[in-house]
DNA sequence: AAGTACCA
DNA sequence: CCCT
């Protein structure tokens, strides 16, 4: 039978795979950094918390969240938001941290994107079960900058659809340490991921963490 | 699919 | 509206 989900990767990075025009999947781009991306992550979890937030629509969210940065995105019966202040904590989000800048930019240069200079990492921390569904990335103030997605963890398929909910989506199998960029045309496409399977990843264990670095403001 | 309540 |  054959199928359309992608497995590249043997030991170490791999070659740059255009996904779109203006969408890049960097297999392994990120695994050099993992412990110092995982050490990082922690120290934001503890002064940020993980937690699941609520939608406009009623409804919560199954992926966890937390941010790094002068602004996070949130999500509660209000709407959606940048904010600077956490409001679990009522205090500013973690800095971002200076190894999570640094994978950011060379993932966007690599992909063709010069000077990025992202000021918010959204957290998502996937549990089995987990999944989030096809969506835009709008909440930025301007479109010119990409989104760098970088996977640590348990294996996911990530959706990358078009600029309308109903195009079709390509499935990309996402891996620790694999990083995806998309801007410029790309930059407003749909996208998700599919519900994560059970798993133990040997760093992480029963979960998958996705940065998600970006210019808000 | 439409509700939701916000907003381009 | 990244939700069901």
């Amino acid at each position: 039978m054959q199928h359309d989900l992608f497995d590249t990767r043997a030991a170490g990075p791999g070659e740059p795979r255009p996904l779109a025009d203006g969408a890049w999947h960097l297999p392994g781009f990120a695994l050099e950094g993992e412990l110092a991306l995982l050490a990082a992550v922690a120290a934001i979890s503890a002064a940020a918390p993980f937690r699941q937030m609520d939608t406009p629509g009623g409804y919560r969210m199954s992926v966890a969240m937390s941010n790094a940065g002068s602004l996070g995105w949130v999500s509660d019966a209000h709407g959606y938001r940048y904010a600077t202040i956490d409001p679990l904590s009522g205090q500013p989000w973690p800095a971002l941290p200076e190894c999570m800048l640094q994978l950011a930019q060379a993932a966007a240069a690599a992909a063709g994107f010069a000077h990025f200079q992202p000021d918010a990492c959204l957290v998502n921390r996937y549990a089995p079960g987990s999944k989030l569904a096809l969506h835009q990335d709008r909440d930025e103030r301007d479109f010119s900058a990409p989104i760098v997605s970088v996977s640590l963890g348990l294996p996911a398929v990530f959706l990358l659809g078009g600029l309308r909910r109903s195009d079709p989506t390509q499935k990309v199998l996402l891996q620790h340490g694999d990083v995806v960029v998309w801007g410029g045309p790309a930059r407003l496409r749909y996208h998700g991921v599919s519900t994560l399977k059970p798993g133990l990843h040997p760093l992480l264990g029963a979960q998958r963490i996705n940065l998600t670095l970006r210019r808000a403001a």
